[in-house]
DNA sequence: CTTAATGTTCCCCA
DNA sequence: TTGGGGAACATTAA
C-alpha cells in the first residue's frame, strides 16, 4: 500500500489528530511487526506525549517528548484513527482523546523505536536538485528500475511510481543508470517530482486496500499510465503496455515510448 | 492449486 | 564495494 504519496497522505491525515496528544498505553501482538521485546516497547511509549508526526521516505516518524517511534507500513499496513480492532490489528495505542490502531494482514510493516534504518536512507526525491540527482545516477552501473527502488539511493519511490516516472520520462526500465544522457536524466528528475506531487494531490493510489488514517481512499490509481495497465493502449502512442519482471518486481512500460 | 501483490533484508556468487 | 539472482517473511484474492 505505501509509497511516498500514500505515506505522506497518512501523515497529513494523522498529524492534526496526534500532535500534542498523550499515549496512555500501548499493546503490540505481532512478533513480525514489533520484533524484539514487545512489552518493553509498550512500556517505553506509555505516558509519552506526541510532539509531531512527519515523514522520511516511506517511514512515518512519530516524535515523542522522549524518543522516536517509527512506523513502516510494509505492503498492507494501515494506521487508523478510532477504528475497530480486527483480525489483523497488531498494534493499539490508547490516547487521551481516542485510539490509534495498526492493522497489517501480511505483517511486512514494522513499528520500531529509534531504528537505524532511517539514517541509511538516500535523499528525498522532492528535495534533491536536478544536478545532484544526475551526478548520483552517473555513478551507478545498475539497471535504472532497481536503482530507483533502492531506498539508499532515493527514499520513497516504490513499484508504482518508478514505473510511472520512467514512462513519463521515456526511459526503459532496463536502461543502465550511468549511460542515461544528461537531458534524459533531467527529464527523469522532473518526472519523479511531477508524478509524486500529483499523486499527493490525489491522496495516493488505492489499488487494493490503501486508505489514510481516516479510512479514506486515494484516487491516483485512476491516473496511472502504465502500472496495472498490461495489454491496454499506451496513452501516448496506442501500442499495448508490456509487463516484464525486473528484480522480482512486475514492471510495466511502453516498448515504443521507452526505448533502450 | 498456482500466482502475484503499493516492501525489505539476507545470502550466495561473480 | 557493486551488482545480479533468488529466497524468505504473512496473507489474501484472482
Amino acid at each position: 500500500m505505501p509509497e511516498l504519496p500514500e505515506v505522506e497522505t497518512v501523515v497529513r491525515s494523522l498529524a492534526p489528530h496526534l500532535a500534542g496528544r498523550k499515549i496512555l498505553s500501548a499493546e503490540f501482538t505481532s512478533k513480525f511487526v514489533t520484533p524484539g521485546d514487545r512489552k518493553k516497547l509498550a512500556k517505553r511509549v506509555a505516558g509519552r506525549s506526541i510532539e509531531k508526526v512527519t515523514r522520511r521516505g516511506k517511514f512515518i516518524v512519530i516524535s515523542l517528548d522522549s524518543g522516536t517511534l517509527v512506523v513502516h507500513l510494509g505492503m498492507t499496513g494501515k494506521l487508523l484513527l478510532d477504528g475497530d480492532r480486527g483480525a489483523h490489528t497488531h498494534g493499539v495505542f490508547t490516547l487521551d482523546n481516542g485510539v490509534l490502531l495498526y492493522d497489517d494482514p501480511r505483517q511486512f510493516g514494522r513499528i520500531e523505536w529509534n531504528p537505524t534504518r532511517v539514517a541509511k536512507l538516500g535523499p528525498e526525491p522532492l528535495e534533491i536538485g536536478s544536478e545532484e540527482f544526475r551526478a548520483r545516477l552517473r555513478r551507478r552501473n545498475s539497471k535504472v528500475k532497481p536503482l530507483l527502488l533502492n531506498q539508499a539511493f532515493l527514499a520513497g519511490l516504490g513499484n508504482i511510481y518508478v514505473d510511472e516516472a520512467l514512462f513519463a520520462s521515456g526511459i526503459h526500465p532496463l536502461a543502465i543508470a550511468s549511460r542515461i544522457s544528461a537531458s534524459r536524466a533531467a527529464r527523469l528528475h522532473q518526472a519523479i517530482r511531477d508524478v509524486l506531487t500529483l499523486a499527493i494531490e490525489h491522496r495516493g493510489s488505492s489499488i487494493s486496500d490503501y486508505v489514510d488514517a481516516n479510512g479514506e481512499r486515494g484516487d491516483f490509481q485512476l491516473m496511472h499510465h502504465v502500472y496495472g495497465r498490461e495489454g491496454e493502449a499506451c496513452v501516448k502512442c496506442g501500442s499495448p503496455i508490456q509487463k516484464i519482471v525486473v528484480g522480482q518486481r512486475g514492471t510495466h512500460f511502453c516498448a515504443k515510448c521507452q526505448r533502450r
